[in-house]
DNA sequence: TCTGGGGTCCTAGGACCC
DNA sequence: TCTGGGGTCCTAGGACCC
């Protein structure tokens, strides 16, 4: 009896689509459409300089999340343009990842606006995941007025493309019976890791759909993508998606970048837009006691080839002005090595190497350690005691309140401190 | 179609160790 | 002395994702 039940469950768990895959239709244009009813049914660009997000209406016109503003605008003349609204977006993003979890605690958050859940525990509450993927959708519709596609299917990776094919506004479940059958004769840029680079490789040796993808011998790919590469797409291709849902990740790294927009390679711009960064870097790896021992710096040139420097140090730093300082050393060596560049684009700075748990009381011999190089060893102490200084007044009054002069000046904000927000990762 | 910001993972070569 | 093999870490660059 036991022993049948087992393989009972086994055999029928094997063969069940139980994961799901939600994902929020053009979730910033939805919200702005749902706030401002006179935006419903016409095309609406969120953002300006660049569109963040597109309606439906205006990706019937070709605009697309990325384009430039003044692009989108020839595209389509009668595109309205709106500024976001980004605190709604991550409320209502946090409430319809909510209403998943009111079904199982197994949900993984993609993104704001994204998440797969595993109901194969739930069933026996709520219904067949059919049937809790049509609940989830309805509620989300109720309650909070936004579309929401659904996938249904026996993997993650299924359940995404699942979720892709319901767009707009519909739930998909594939039956793990006939799952290869749905999967192979669709496009192979719809698999999670194929991009443009990826799908004109597989094109050139005559490959355009899953199925084809499939049939190709895995020499053949992992010589014509790479071994890591090649094996997880083969292995996508028939649906064999070992992951599992993760309802926790820890990042590894954090960053932060600025698009300054053709400025010359100024001393002054650079350092002013580099403590902006590190300030906003650091400040996020304080407040979760995660410092990182690597540092790396991308400069972006006027014609749009970037370059890369990092350092890895022995002991991990979160202070503000010890990340500027070496992401200015990085910035400066690049620069050297470049004499020809004479306009800058973008700089970012990112922390890697991520301690897994610190405490932030350490870091001060790490601070002095720093200073030992260069004379004055009490500087690192007064930094360090500065940092926290300013973490506090923050905290308290909020971001704007203090903080380090020569940030503040010259930096070129073409994206909202808020939509940036809403990209973070949680450290 | 070259435009924004925050991420993950992979590759290849070199240094270094056993 | 030459020769071989394996493992880890670091750096720079690239592809991809939302």
């Amino acid at each position: 009896m036991f022993l049948e039940n087992f393989f009972g469950r086994t055999g029928r768990m094997a063969r069940t689509a139980t994961i799901l895959h939600a994902d929020l239709d053009a979730f910033y244009a939805s919200v702005e459409q749902l706030l401002v009813p006179s935006l419903r049914g016409k095309p609406i660009a969120v953002g300006g300089g660049v569109v963040l997000a597109a309606s439906y209406e205006a990706r019937a016109f070709g605009v697309r999340g990325g384009m430039p503003g003044r692009q989108a605008r020839v595209l389509c003349p009668q595109l309205t343009f709106v500024s976001g609204h980004f605190k709604e977006y991550q409320r209502l993003g946090d409430a319809a990842i909510k209403v998943i979890g009111d079904f199982t605690p197994l949900v993984e958050r993609i993104s704001i606006d994204e998440a797969f859940a595993d109901v194969a525990g739930c069933t026996h509450l709520f219904g067949l995941p059919a049937e809790i993927a049509t609940a989830i959708r309805q509620r989300v519709r109720t309650e909070l007025g936004l579309p929401i596609s659904v996938g249904v299917a026996r993997t993650k990776h299924l359940a995404k493309i699942a979720s892709q094919v319901a767009k707009p506004d519909g739930l998909v479940v594939v039956d793990p019976e006939t799952e290869l059958e749905f999967l192979h004769h669709l496009p192979v840029e719809l698999m999670w890791g194929v991009g443009p680079v990826t799908k004109a490789r597989l094109a050139e040796i005559g490959v355009l759909t899953i199925g084809q993808l499939a049939k190709t011998p895995g020499w053949s790919l992992e010589r014509l993508l790479g071994p890591a590469a090649g094996e997880k797409l083969a292995a996508l291709a028939w649906n064999r998606d070992p992951r599992e849902i993760r309802t926790y990740r820890r990042a590894r790294s954090a960053g932060a970048q600025s698009a300054i927009g053709g400025k010359p390679a100024d001393a002054r711009i650079i350092r002013s837009t580099l403590l902006h960064l590190a300030d906003r870097i650091a400040t996020r790896l304080r407040a979760k006691s995660r410092p990182g021992r690597t540092v790396a710096v991308r400069v972006r040139f006027a014609d749009l080839n970037s370059v890369t420097r990092s350092v890895t140090l022995d002991a991990p730093i979160s202070a503000t002005v010890i990340l500027a300082e070496l992401a200015e050393e990085l910035v400066s060596a690049i620069l050297a090595d470049h004499p020809h560049e004479k306009t800058i684009s973008l700089l970012a700075i990112s922390v890697s190497h991520l301690e897994e748990h610190w405490d932030l009381e350490l870091e001060l011999p790490l601070g002095l350690q720093d200073e030992a190089r260069r004379p004055g060893t009490r500087i690192g102490m007064a930094r360090w005691a500065a940092d926290c200084a300013v973490d506090k007044i923050r905290d308290r009054f909020g971001w704007d309140a203090i903080g380090y002069g020569l940030a503040a000046l010259g930096v070129s904000r073409s994206v909202p401190d808020e939509f940036r927000k809403l990209a973070e990762r949680g450290l």
